[in-house]
RNA sequence: GCCCCCAUCGUCUAGUGGCCUAGGACACCACCCUUUCAAGGUGGCGGCACGGGUUCGAAUCCCGUUGGGGGUGCCA
């Protein structure tokens, strides 16, 4: 029973799980929106699930009644069935909700206490830390130990922390011992009769069959506490695997203060499923080979707890977002434009909702997937086509069109498209043709073509969308442009 | 303070004693292509934290130093 490193429970519990089936578990909290770091995690977890035939299992740790929120809860299922741990598979199991289990957690400590394995406290934090301050040494010392407390109003549980030390046998990081003399009497049950997370945590382990624990590297520390109340309950501990945490650039673990962590955000702002996924699953790990972009399948082929690296990696938006620009590129264009849809109807979108039409953006789809990063992006290089007028960049336009010739190369093009061939490759050439006559490049010709058509310097090619806008609408905004580069800027 | 973890280009990583004058990706720079921007092509910049060992041989093993991180709650 006593969890020295001798003892042959924590000897090398692997080899008494393998005989068991396996079961993960990826237990959240209820406290906010879905984090990055979390969805990682669980996409561990649900890679291993998946090739090992083994069960995912979903419990909601909502035992923290001051900050539990019932909407988070849904929240983390869509979140997680966004990134494809569908509720529905197989291989999920749950959800499940710690709070209904209280009476199961508080019939095992007492089965502790009675045992003589944890005893009551009635110290309070002050008195705690009054009595660390006179001796000098931090936390509780262990003084109720001894003293025979009976239960009672505003007492806490507490584990009796056995001699010796603790090996928890991890994954990812090997053998790591810890010395028990460094680990408190930890609180099991509340003064108000609670369970705390430790002891609620590792009964829901026992009760659920948990065989692999996978989970983020702070939980390190809490290890050896739990492998012992395991050991006390007469259960086999589970293989742990303690994986690196998520930092961001200042090199600290992501928090949702500071950091921009919400999977929903993302998805919000048109990051791909499974660009963030194929990203999220690199952070710690990488597929064989030169390639990082790898489909899903592979990854559960080859993905392993045993090669997932020892140190914290940095989320990076730019890598997130490059990962999805490869994404939508790779896009079947029809799925492309449905996938836009919902950006490109939504109420935030800057022109009249009746001006959009689907027809004129699917024509100019092909143009903007090649180009865009996320699918938010798209409204800004589609926008003119539906706005009743070009979106002026100020800044942009003034530059534009102080370059040399350049009224003049505008002032000819309006001339000339009054007449043209109404067609791509004609209006393309002609604008050129007006540019060459005054030694003006390509690329100078139609800039002021660009910014009197579209607003900005930037776009998707030109002559495509000048078609689909007809030539009284072309003309009408080239005309315009005309006449604001005499007015004063506001 | 104490406990624990970690350490390869700016970043994510490959590398498990000789194949490494350390490979790839993102980012960055240059050039090419190009109606802008992208995309694509070519090239470039840039790293084994430091010091001791072990070994014929170390990015890889051991020890120490330094530096980072996590934990240290009647939160999870």
């Amino acid at each position: 029973m006593s969890s020295t490193s001798s003892g042959t429970a924590s000897a090398d519990p692997s080899a008494d799980r393998s005989t068991r089936p396996l079961r993960l578990r990826f237990a959240p909290s209820p406290t906010g929106f879905f984090h990055v770091g979390g969805a990682r995690t669980a996409l561990y977890n649900w890679a291993i699930a998946q090739r090992e035939g083994g069960t995912f299992v979903l419990r909601i740790e909502d035992t923290d009644e001051a900050r539990n929120q019932p909407e988070w809860t849904q929240g983390i299922i869509d979140a997680l069935a966004w990134i494809g741990i569908d509720a529905d598979d197989p291989h999920f199991e749950g959800p499940y909700f710690q709070s209904t289990y209280a009476d199961q957690h508080i019939a095992a400590a007492n089965r502790l206490y009675e045992a003589g394995m944890a005893y009551y406290c009635d110290l309070t934090g002050e008195q705690i830390q009054e009595r660390a301050k006179a001796s000098g040494k931090q936390g509780y010392d262990n003084s109720s130990r001894d003293r025979g407390l009976e239960p009672g109003p505003g007492r806490v549980l507490r584990f009796r922390v056995p001699e010796g030390s603790t090996v928890v046998h991890d994954l990812v990081r090997g053998e790591v011992e810890f010395d028990n003399a460094n680990i408190e009497d930890f609180v099991l049950l509340r003064g108000n009769g609670s369970p705390m997370f430790l002891l609620a945590n590792v009964v829901d382990d026992v009760t659920m069959q948990i065989s692999h624990v996978v989970r983020a590297e702070e939980h390190l520390p809490n290890t050896p506490k739990q492998q012992m109340l395991w050991e006390a309950l007469g259960e086999v501990p589970p293989v742990w695997a303690h994986v690196p945490v998520l930092v961001n650039e200042q090199r600290k673990k992501l928090s949702k203060r500071r950091d921009k962590v919400a999977v929903e955000q993302y998805r919000e702002e048109g990051i791909l499923a499974d660009a963030m996924v194929n990203y999220l699953m690199t952070l710690g790990w990488a597929p064989a080979g030169d390639t990082e972009i790898v489909p899903w399948s592979e990854i559960v082929e080859h993905f392993r707890l045993e090669d997932v690296k020892h140190s914290p990696a940095f989320f990076d938006l730019k890598k997130l977002s490059a990962f999805n620009k490869e994404y939508i590129k790779a896009m079947p264009l029809d799925d492309f434009v449905a996938a836009c849809a919902p950006y490109l109807t939504s109420d935030d979108v800057p022109w009249p909702r009746e001006q959009f039409n689907p027809v004129v953006f699917s024509e100019m789809a092909p143009l903007v997937q090649e180009r865009v990063g996320t699918l938010a992006e798209v409204i800004g290089y589609v926008d003119f086509l539906f706005l009743a007028d070009a979106p002026i960049d100020e800044a942009a336009f003034a530059k534009t069109m102080a370059a040399a010739d350049a009224v003049a190369v505008l002032a000819e093009t309006i001339d000339a498209y009054e007449t043209a061939e109404w067609d791509a490759e004609a209006l393309k050439e002609t604008c050129f043709a007006i540019g060459e006559a005054h030694g003006v490049a390509k690329g100078k010709a139609q800039a002021p073509i660009r910014v009197a058509i579209t607003g900005r310097t930037v776009g998707p090619p030109l002559f495509e969308p000048i078609v689909r806008l007809g030539r009284e609408e072309t003309l009408r905004r080239l005309r315009s442009a005309l006449d604001r580069i005499g007015a004063p800027t506001a």
